[in-house]
DNA sequence: TGCAAAAATGCCGACCCTGCATTTTTGCCG
DNA sequence: CGGCAAAAATGCAGGGTCGGCATTTTTGCA
């Protein structure tokens, strides 16, 4: 990240990082496929306890409010103070494909861990489980971005509850 | 695609497709970016339409209404009988993950689009036009997923409209 | 202390991608 | 029909990425 900021993404050669990291091009090969998964490792670690959040709500919880709670427990557990660094990378991911590529395939995990972490709990109306998380995560992002739109300057739980409100509530429901 | 079915995608090189196609490893550059996207042209082909449907339907119809309709519009000027290609580039797709990341970037793309042609529509309940269409797109494809891991037996559609009526039934509405 | 497993490294070949200069093809006008 | 400018295709070279394989260095532990 310090070397993206410094020189930008495509400049950065994944020779560069390894040698600011002391160890071989070789070696940062044996860790991450490419550049862009070094950048978006931050990433990959939320992803994870996101999931872990999760399997961690009571059993009795309906997969919906359990969804919408994880993140809140997600939020809670960085002190409420929202990494920085993270807000950083989406705003690289936007100016580059490529990462863009990266964090959307990481997304696409995500939901499938999601979908299986949410095994035998309540949806509504029988809803499918891809479907259900698909919602959720769609919630989440543009909560998100809203938030990165607004120069990081509110309550990103905020943002991320009215969008998870927002698509709670349509359809004349 | 023929030579991706014969050797595999990964055994697939630029060169070899230049080759087949008689033109110039340099010159295929000039059109793709990368393998991924010449695979993947066909599926470009089908969003642009998608896009286009919506934007031609009746300005006074609601914006989700418009989406379903612009789903099923599409479908119909294929004469009903959908491109045997396009579900052998989706399983293609869910077995390599250069391909997924590509087909997800497209997706989002779309849903760029779409978002665009919706201006001007009533949404439901207010509802932001990106979380929209993310609703929208979720059902599409988890509709043609469906249909995918049926084999195809099946009226795509049905499977479609089917993940449609279900993001749009559940929370109590 | 010694040694086997794991991690790191070096080297190399195959490929991908792009800019630039050059050649070929096209489209069209007089 | 010939000529000509624009567009398309090509060749080439440079800089990167990725991954296999053999080798060396570190680690962890009995």
């Amino acid at each position: 990240m310090r070397l993206t900021v410094e020189h930008g993404f495509d400049q950065v050669t994944v020779e560069a990082i390894a040698e600011a990291a002391n160890i071989s091009r070789r070696t940062f090969s044996n860790y991450f496929a490419c550049k862009e998964d070094a950048v978006l490792y931050g990433e990959r670690l939320y992803t994870r306890s996101l999931v872990r959040a999760l399997r961690e709500r009571p059993a009795h919880e309906g997969a919906w409010t359990a969804l919408r709670a994880s993140a809140r427990d997600l939020y809670v557990s960085w002190d409420c103070r929202p990494d920085r660094g993270w807000a950083l990378r989406t705003r690289l991911a936007r100016k580059h494909p490529s990462l863009l590529a990266r964090q959307l395939t990481n997304h696409a995990t995500l939901a499938r861990d999601l979908e299986e972490a949410l095994a035998g709990r309540v949806r509504p109306n029988g809803i499918r489980p891809e479907l259900l998380v698909a919602v959720f995560l769609s919630g989440l992002r543009v909560g998100l971005n809203t938030w990165i739109d607004e120069e990081e300057a509110q309550d990103p739980l905020r943002f991320v509850e009215e969008a998870l409100d927002e698509v709670e509530a349509p359809f004349g429901r």
